[in-house]
DNA sequence: CTTGACCTTGCACTCAGATGCAAGGTGCAT
DNA sequence: ATGCACCTTGCATCTGAGTGCAAGGTCAAG
C-alpha cells in the first residue's frame, strides 16, 4: 500500500518535534496505524495530513481541544456540520474582539512613544502616566 | 497622614482579588508600607496607584516582568528613559506582528464560513480543506 | 467573651502545550 | 558483533499568572 513513516520521519515531514507527536497521541489527537515488530510506531499519510491540519488550525488560533472536536466530526452529517460552523463562528468572534483590543493597545503604545520622543530625554517617562491614564483594554 | 488600606480594602479599590495582591508581593511588585500590631499588611495610596498601573500595563500586553522593569526605572535618568522606550518599542513590534497575523486569521475564518454557507448542509465541511490549504499564520 | 469576618503563612495545584530525562530496547551499517 | 542513531515507556518539569487550601491568629460588633 502506501508509505509508512516512523515517528521521526513523520515528525520531520510535518516539521514538528517527535516529542510533540507523542504528546498529541497522549491527548488523543493522532494515533499510529500500526506498530513494527520492535514496537516502533508506524504512521500513514493520513497521520501526516492530520498533523498538518493540526498545525494549520493552531496557527489560526484553535486550541487542541477545538482541533480534536474538528477532527472528530463524523464526516458530513448536518449536525456535525453545524458544530464545525459554530466553532468557526466562535473563533471569529474572539478574533474580532482581539483585533479591536489590539488596535487600542497599538494606539496607546504609539501615544506613549510619541510623548517619550517629544520630551527629549528629560522626564520622558511620562509613559507611565500615559499608561496610567489609559486604562482598560481587555 | 494619608489613608491606610488593609489588603482587602486595597484589593477592592483596585478591583483585584486579595490573593493576587499577595501574589504580586511574592513576585516583587508591591509591598505594604507597614504592618499593623497584629501583623496585617497596611498599604498607602501609592500602592493603589501601583496596582492600577499594573493592571493597565497588563491590559496592553506587558508581562509582569515588563511591569517590574517599568516600575523599577530609577525615576528620570536618560538611561532608564531609554529602557522604558525600548520596552514600549518592543511591545509595539509584537503588537503590529500580532495584528498582521490576526487579520490573516480573520480572513481565513471568514473564507471558511463562506464556504460553509455556500454548500448548504451537504458536505459543508470543506472547512477542513480550507484550513488545510491555508497554512501558516503566526 | 464569643462569633464571624478578615488576616497570616506556607505549600500545592491549575491551565495549555509542550519539553526533558532516565533506563532500557531496536535496527542497520560497518 | 559492535556502534550509533533511533525508538520505547513513564514520570517530572517548564512558563505565566495566578488560585486553593489548611491551620492558625486578629479585630470589632454585639
Amino acid at each position: 500500500m502506501s508509505k509508512r513513516y516512523t515517528i521521526s520521519q513523520l515528525a520531520h515531514a510535518a516539521d514538528i518535534p517527535t516529542t510533540t507527536v507523542r504528546y498529541y497521541e497522549r491527548v488523543g489527537l493522532v494515533e499510529p496505524e500500526d506498530r513494527s515488530a520492535g514496537n516502533y510506531r508506524l504512521y500513514s499519510e493520513e497521520s501526516l495530513r492530520k498533523l498538518k491540519f493540526i498545525r494549520s488550525a493552531q496557527a489560526i488560533g484553535f486550541t487542541l481541544d477545538d482541533v480534536k472536536a474538528l477532527l472528530s466530526t463524523p464526516s458530513n452529517t448536518a449536525a456535525s456540520c453545524r458544530e464545525v460552523q459554530s466553532l468557526i463562528e466562535n473563533r471569529l468572534v474572539e478574533v474580532d474582539q482581539r483585533l479591536k483590543d489590539l488596535r487600542h493597545v497599538q494606539r496607546v503604545l504609539k501615544a506613549s512613544l510619541e510623548k517619550c520622543k517629544d520630551t527629549e530625554l528629560t522626564d520622558c517617562c511620562h509613559v507611565i502616566e500615559t499608561l496610567r491614564e489609559t486604562s482598560g483594554a481587555r
